[in-house]
DNA sequence: TCCATATTGATGCATTTGCATTTATATGAA
DNA sequence: TTCATATAAATGCAAATGCATCAATATGGA
């Protein structure tokens, strides 16, 4: 609410931000339909679900896990689970609730989009940064969601 | 092509980029939509018009400084026209493109947005970095669009 | 000049996102 | 126990995005 400019230095990382991130996404995700492979988000949920426990997730640990609005991630879910990657249950804790678990046929897909992904992502940021400046912007980045 | 795992540190800092873009971004438009202004979007359509020459931009050099989509661009052009902050007009040199400039009003709101945005960047960037740090950020996400 | 090709911009249609609200269960205080 | 409130998840409807394509003009050879 005091809104004195931000320094030069921050509105400039701030606007780059916008525009390394829009490029980066799109590469990505070009690559990706151009493989006729699902969206990079499914990929996130994919490896989260592969991640977790065999119990699977809670689409609330999920949704936080993937910074999704919640209505969101309710849709993402119902596309995955109509493709077949991911499973519904009712929640044994929580008569309100799901739990979610990765199917074979999600593990599979996951699989087969890594590679895809791998190299987009080497040719978005690999192949542009050395190894310890990707450290340095990877910490920086890091400062800008940190919970305090 | 090749698909080598990329370092750890590549895949962290893609995975931070894409986390830290998503939290600043929906800090910036969560408070501009609180105080009842228009989108993130809309401002920097504005702001590049308002840098221009006073004989305004053509659709494609706007969308190309933005990084949109031509038909992204074209239907915020609408919306801006709609809203009466953009004027369109027939580009003389070239019979198939126009030449938009910002109004009056659509310079006011500009204006009156910026406070609000500025408050935002510092709290999702300013807050979190000092100043050499943000330079340093600024400049690695540059190189990850640098056209080389 | 003429034509093939490229560029500018718009648009119909499908998908996704955002918003507001709803349904159902859980929790905690009186 | 009972009720007010909070949390989990879904959904109807509107707005934005993505995709493919189109119409109109430009451009650069043959």
């Amino acid at each position: 609410m005091n809104s004195p400019t931000p320094p030069d230095a921050v509105v400039r990382a701030w606007a780059r931000l916008e525009r390394a991130h829009r490029t980066a996404q799109s590469t990505v995700e070009a690559r990706l339909k151009k493989a006729g492979l699902p969206p990079l988000a499914w990929y996130d949920a994919l490896l989260e679900l592969e991640r977790a426990d065999p119990a699977g997730l809670r689409p609330f640990e999920l949704q936080k896990e993937m910074l999704f609005a919640q209505y969101n991630l309710s849709r993402l879910v119902d596309r995955l689970e109509a493709a077949g990657y991911i499973a519904r249950s009712a929640s044994e804790e929580d008569g309100r609730g799901q739990r979610l678990t990765i199917t074979k046929s999600g593990r599979a897909i996951r699989r087969r989009m890594w590679p895809v992904y791998a190299d987009a992502i080497t040719a978005a940021v690999g192949s542009r940064l050395s190894e310890s400046e990707a450290t340095t912007l990877g910490d920086l980045l890091g400062r800008l969601y940190a919970s305090a």
